[in-house]
DNA sequence: GAGGTTGATGAAACTAGTTACATATGTCAA
DNA sequence: TTGACATATGTAACTAGTTTCATCAACCTC
């Protein structure tokens, strides 16, 4: 009738066989396959199990099977929603590849990401999931010598090593321009966020810069926040010749923009068009509602999802995959 | 000159101990313990592992240490910007403690946090973060079973069975509620997320119905979005009565409301006045720049992350905190 | 030169599971 | 009654590391 004199060891296996007067053998093949056990042997032991509370230990099972069910994703920054859609997709789709999603922030650094990408994987991670192609040689050193299986998001090149599965951000910045450029604008303001480390940024202006265009043309670049989008419009509210439309690379700066301008009661469309470049829920409801190119992140999630779960099943490196962008016309825009 | 005929396999220690010719104790000590070992030797076994490319297995070594190294995160969603903060101030406090971050959403379904919870367990999370104290049985149950260091958040308790560190959300309502009072405001309407499975925003209308009040006090139930403060917006807009102010219990509903008024010419603070709670960042820059409740998320991010490292190293259960709130007083309000 | 101390390394046990193989029953047909 | 086979379970090896303890050489001291 005395208690147990060892109060907090974690019960295992060996406790769990020597309590229910069986092998270890037996234990283990109730908790994986318990079709095969007796059906009073199979009580026995689960009785057992719950008597010491016996939960397995995740890296023992690890260590066997080689698997620890779950992958990383390196994205910049959890405070743009566009991030957060992906990732809630991306998580969504995972789980039912059985996989779960650690999530680490790089704050658009490099460096940081290198660091985060290796802790991921010294805590054991069977996959990444990163944002952009651009990246540290730490990074691209750890990935080719652990030949962990990495998918490139938010960027499509099919010349890449490692797989992408995103969309031509050149081609997204184009239609939103083109889209001004149609409607007659020739004297445009492009805001954007960071340049540097930021090769979707960098493509998205490259983009702009390609397509043939007899107007003016000025470039903003501003932190992505709608406190920097506030920031900017503000600084364009005291140019004494005004840009006749505001094209942002990003929604969340556009929406900041927008409300920027409206604090200093400069009227969009009537005053300035605007555009931008993501289409978050948010943009159908600002005043007026922001015409931007939709960007298919969520379907981006599940491909990748997709991708990086057949590729540490199958050890076979998916393909790139290019998702189709689109202008989503609303009424921030008028003829110019 | 024949290349290695195994070109899968991952190598281990013992391949390398192999191949630096030495034992798999002094492999283990340059990987842990490098000053120990003699120069010469350990510059042998480094070029082993550099030829070999060996990563040491994380399972191997948590089966050892019987730590992991990390621990998960149950949110309701990622879509919501005060919960991104939090996350972003819990990751990088985590972080100095040597411990990854699994963000896993639940969206705000107690079965899908019971499901997620017993999946973060099953690949060997060392704690818990969850969001407010109301979760499912089946919940409470796994971690009794494990006595698995959970802390809850975004709601302070000093009762509860389980550490609390948090605000208390009747109260800051009651300063949004007060604030909106002592302007005069005799009619008001109060917009709120659902009520159902969600404590935090039940405590906050329970705080606001324990306030002394000689008016009008009117809710409407919505979707944490812009979209569902607009949804409410365009309602509100329609009635013959208007309230002259609106409560809203979440920054992001405002944010939607206060589109969603001006998208029908309604003026705020001059026709209505609007207080939210949370204080995002991009209160500060709406138009007009709204009045809010400032709840401290970051704060309790990192005292979260201080307060489980701590019971996780130490086993010793920390205490509840609380935490302030405050009002911070913008232009959105204005007297009734 | 014997004894003590330090430094470097190795052998083997240990962590907590899974699994290949062996063994012991039981059932059934020839 | 015996061989064939299925069913249920146990033994022991295996996964990939860490860690304890032992060994051995080198150096210092008396």
């Amino acid at each position: 009738m005395n208690k147990a004199p060892e109060p907090k060891r974690r019960s295992n296996l060996r406790d769990v066989a020597k309590a229910a007067g069986v092998s270890v053998a037996t234990v283990s093949r109730v908790l994986n396959e318990p079709t095969v056990v007796k059906k009073d042997t199979l009580e026995k032991v689960q009785a057992a199990i719950a008597e010491l509370k016996f939960v397995p230990s995740a890296a023992a099972r690890a260590i066997n099977s080689g698997r620890t069910r779950f992958v990383g994703a390196l994205i910049p920054t959890l405070d743009n929603a566009i991030f957060a859609r992906f990732l809630a997709a991306l998580e969504r789709k995972l789980s039912d590849h059985q996989l779960s999603l650690i999530v680490a922030t790089t704050e658009a650094s490099p460096d940081i990401e290198a660091e985060k990408a290796k802790s991921l994987l010294d805590i054991g991670a069977e996959g990444l999931i990163v944002t952009g192609a651009t990246h540290s040689p730490a990074f691209h050193d750890l990935i080719e010598r652990t030949m962990l299986p990495t998918i490139i998001t938010s960027f499509f090149d099919p010349e890449n090593p490692l797989p992408t599965i995103g969309y031509d951000n050149a081609a997204a910045a184009q239609l939103a321009m083109q889209h001004l450029a149609d409607l007659g604008h020739r004297d445009i303001a492009v805001v954007h966020g960071p340049v540097q480390d930021n090769d979707r940024t960098r493509a998205r202006l490259a983009g702009l810069k390609a397509l043939p265009f007899a107007g003016k043309l000025s470039t903003f670049e501003t932190e992505i926040s709608h406190q920097g989008g506030a920031d900017v419009a503000k600084h364009i509210g005291k140019l004494d010749t005004k840009p006749d439309a505001i094209l942002c690379l990003s929604d969340v700066v556009a929406l900041g923009v927008l409300l920027g301008l409206q604090a200093q009661n400069i009227a969009v469309p009537d005053q300035i068009s605007m555009v931008g470049v993501d289409d978050l829920p948010t943009s159908a409801v600002a005043v007026p509602p922001l015409t931007s190119v939709h960007l298919p992140v969520s379907q981006m999630g599940e491909r990748a999802a997709d991708a990086l779960a057949h590729w540490i099943t199958t050890q076979q490196v998916p393909k790139s995959e290019k998702l189709d962008t689109r202008l989503v016309v609303r009424n921030s825009t008028r003829r110019g």
